[in-house]
DNA sequence: ATTATCCATTCGGTATTGCCGAACACCGTT
DNA sequence: AACGGTGTTCGGCAATACCGAATGGATAAT
């Protein structure tokens, strides 16, 4: 252990990986995230250097691999890096090329037209809803929703209504990993609460959340479904909070079935009772 | 030459590249690009070991690392490669964070509805247009305008905004980096021709695209500015070419000064008297 | 059925290369 | 003028990223 080497030492801090992985792959990744996340005006190399206990001569290797690809920019004088344009470009281009948000595209335009409100389509990607896309209604507020990110389950309308569709037994396994996190006071915490709103979803055909995750602000979602009537993912509505009766909360509920339907139909899918597989 | 050894004639294929990279992040990063370029349904480990000259253990460890981070994803079966949700994130990530984009994007939504077009705005990159963010139009027409490519400066509105503002000596160099290319019978190919258009974009305070980049396509564009009196940027509006009087185009390029400058205002910018630097 | 052909995956062994550290040059401050 | 802070270049060593062969599985063709 006293004859530790250095690189070996590195990947050890790296935390444990899974079976074999490109180190120095890994390594210019992580430095990407380090300076997406970066401040506004940039990182410089001897902060990258620090922050990721590397040699500024490595780091600035990688830097320069990175540079040249445009997943980072530079910014004199400093030099500070910045994220790249090519994230931008690649970033757009995933989500244009994926035939989901391609044809979500021009039916969310038109639904936020009708609702006045920030509207967004999610995937599935193991019961957890992730935005793929986005379209921002013309209101002054405006939203902190990320794109791309895997977003918690129980609490939003988008998450509920693909869980909605799930087993059971997915509804506990994903339950489970998410450990059902409190977000606000109306949060629903427990798994009892969670079937039972599950119940209520499947009854309406839409998924509500009523400040379970951000005071003030509401969503309704509806499910997509593919040629299997397996559910891939869920469209929501996204608005301040106003006190909406049930009868309104109805109607923007159907209003959100109907444009989700129309994106199944342009994916040849169907919707399927829930339960099968 | 005959005892070259193997990984060294693979950089060699790799093209030349500048001082000092890190090869394999390298080749990851062109791993990236091959899939995002890849066709919808994804790419099978032989293919890209194919494609790319390699084994397909060292391809394997490359994805599997990328797959780790997110910048690519499988479905199975296959498994195939995709595109992954940490491109979309990033992406929207890193345009959120330009300061640019944040304060344009509002602007740009209150400028497509007040237009009926689609919205741009990109960032001037060494005299070249970058498109960063976008807002749809409502219309039934739908433009493939990628982000975070760097778009030709002669034939887009928004960058012929930009180059407005340049020097002489400047715009003699970005259009001998470009060539000015032609893309329909519209194009402005030559030197002399782009700088009397040029006079007439300080003229007129805004620049127009009719059909001279894709026919039946037009756009009218307007400069941002920071605060040292910089272009570093502009917005355009594109649509469907109808026959617009010019007291149309007229106000048309008023209403997206107006927005232009209300970005250039909110980040402290103000107006150059072009020439300078 | 049985072969044939594709695929993804695992595993050593080797030399390539990515890494470090030291030395340099270059500002700003002190 | 001497410092602390940059970004940068350059050897040299050892870690590691790569290849190729071998395995097992799946599907298609005989």
């Amino acid at each position: 252990m006293s004859t530790m080497s250095k690189t070996g030492l590195a990947s050890m801090l790296l935390g444990e990986q899974s079976p074999t992985q490109v180190a120095s792959v890994a390594r210019a990744l992580q430095l990407i995230e380090l300076v997406v996340n970066g401040p506004t005006d940039g990182l410089s190399l001897a902060d990258i250097a620090r922050s990721t206990n590397r040699s500024k001569s490595a780091v600035l290797a990688t830097l320069r691999t990175l540079v040249d690809f445009g997943y980072v920019r530079t910014i004199d004088p400093g030099p500070k890096y910045l994220p790249g344009m090519t994230l931008i470009r690649f970033g757009d281009l995933t989500a244009g090329k994926d035939p989901l948000s391609a044809i979500a595209r021009p039916i969310l335009a038109e639904l936020s037209e009708k609702s006045g409100l920030t509207v967004r389509v999610a995937r599935n990607v193991g019961g957890f809803p992730v935005f793929i896309d986005r379209v921002d209604g013309p209101g002054v507020v405006r939203f902190h929703t990320p794109l791309g990110a895997r977003e918690l389950p129980h609490v939003s309308s988008a998450g509920k209504a693909i869980l909605a569709e799930l087993s059971d037994e997915q509804i506990k396994s994903v339950a489970r990993e998410c450990g059902l996190i409190s977000r606000t006071k109306r949060t629903i915490t427990t798994l009892s609460g969670l079937q039972e709103e599950m119940e209520k979803v499947r009854r309406e055909g839409f998924a509500t959340d009523e400040e379970e995750d951000v005071p003030g602000i509401f969503c309704v979602g509806a499910a997509i479904f593919d040629h299997h009537g397996q559910c891939i993912g869920a469209i929501s509505a996204t608005g301040v909070r106003r006190d909406l009766t049930p009868r309104q909360v109805n109607k923007l509920g159907k209003l959100v079935i109907t444009h989700a339907d129309q994106i199944t139909k342009q994916l040849h899918g169907r919707k399927s009772t829930r339960g099968a597989k």
